[in-house]
DNA sequence: TCACATAAGGTACGGTACGTACCGTACTCT
DNA sequence: AGAGTACGGTACGTACCGTACCTTATGTGA
């Protein structure tokens, strides 16, 4: 009871210059830095709350004061880290080039994320309402598949494909695969596999109304 | 020291028989039995060691004489319990109904396992020498492939198809996508998603040839 | 038949990580 | 200057893991 001055236990070492206390977004990036960084050197399954904060010199309440949970707090380093594919379509003036470069520009990203992260995140987002964000939208809605999309359109207007001939399910099919592939395996998507997936799979399904 | 002797600390409610022991394959069996249960109950993620001990009636020593770790119990109340998908070629003398009754066998056994037992399985088995048995076999060695291909085969003495100039990524394609939608989605795969993936997707790529 | 190895029952522990509570203190804003 | 806010830091309660250790039943082979 009495004597409840625990204020300074330890003298310490050397206090760093206490004058400097981190505070809103220099905090919070700080942390997310050092989530970020955490989860590429541990990955997602080994990496806790309490390492993050200590990487980023300060202690799991900061932590917590923002993000409930592991997995959002990963969900928000990863959207502030994690490079974004670019979604405009090449536009190399061929069908073929166009979705072979879109694709490849789309496993990089994932790539470095890694598939062990994601799994990671859709088993601990089981039953939260963002979980469908994380795994699929409704495919009408997916940017990725909008982005084949729009390849495919212009290819229409080179004469190259009719789109409107072409199921859904084959739009989306390129995208589909290289998810699989990302989520099934844990060793590199290879080129070759890209090139598979296109020369195929799609190009013969969305260039099959030409031999008629 | 002296006084050691905690053998019997509270007489107990009601000793039930203790003159029954289980042991062996009798005890294996109904921890697996209830691991089952709890996987069904809980899921994966929240089903605990201890909670299958209890529930047979055991404690968490029996079950870590048996299996290691928490992924290896439950593969292995899979094994026991889930239903296994019927390989054999359905030969209903046409090649669609084939695969599609091929198809609308394998989700049955997943759907009941669950996406999250899968993913959370693939989680902990990540790095695990294991881990390839559950994420994806060369393909050439994937049973299921092989069903596919035993369709194709029956076919092609049909003269339906010509399987010497159909792609592996062709034949693997049905499953994978299977696979996709049970591991990127949490509603069931419906009968209309397979017919898609059937009409849309595989059959004009097997069947391509004939427009030649 | 009985001693003994084996394995089940059972308790307790050390360890890790989670998420929360609390307190004192620095910073910011008005 | 004063007050609210948020950081730094510690400690706690919970949950689950995996292991150690001991007691007790079982059935087998000497």
């Amino acid at each position: 009871m009495a004597d409840t001055k625990p204020k300074q236990a330890a003298p310490g070492e050397e206090q760093p210059p206490s004058g400097t206390r981190r505070r809103g977004d220099v905090l919070e990036n700080a942390i997310l830095q050092a989530a970020w960084e955490e989860l590429r050197e541990t990955g997602y399954g080994k990496l806790t709350m309490e390492a993050v904060a200590s990487r980023a010199k300060t202690n799991k309440t900061a932590v917590y004061r923002r993000w409930p949970n592991k997995a959002k707090l990963v969900v928000a380093t990863m959207m502030k880290h994690a490079p974004k594919p670019s979604l405009e379509p090449p536009d190399t003036g061929d069908l073929r080039e166009d979705v072979l470069a879109l694709l490849q520009g789309l496993i990089k990203p994932i790539q470095i994320i890694g598939s062990e992260t994601i799994k990671g995140l859709m088993v601990d987002f089981h039953g939260d309402e963002l979980h469908a964000k994380l795994t699929l939208p409704p495919r009408s809605e997916d940017i990725l598949v909008k982005a084949i999309k729009d390849i495919l359109r212009q290819a229409d207007k080179r004469g190259e494909v009719k789109l409107d001939t072409i199921p859904e399910r084959v739009v989306g099919l390129p995208v589909d695969l290289v998810r699989f592939e990302l989520l099934a395996t844990h060793t590199p998507l290879t080129d070759e596999a890209i090139r598979e997936i296109v020369d195929d799979l799609f190009l013969p399904l969305v260039l099959r109304e030409r031999n008629h």
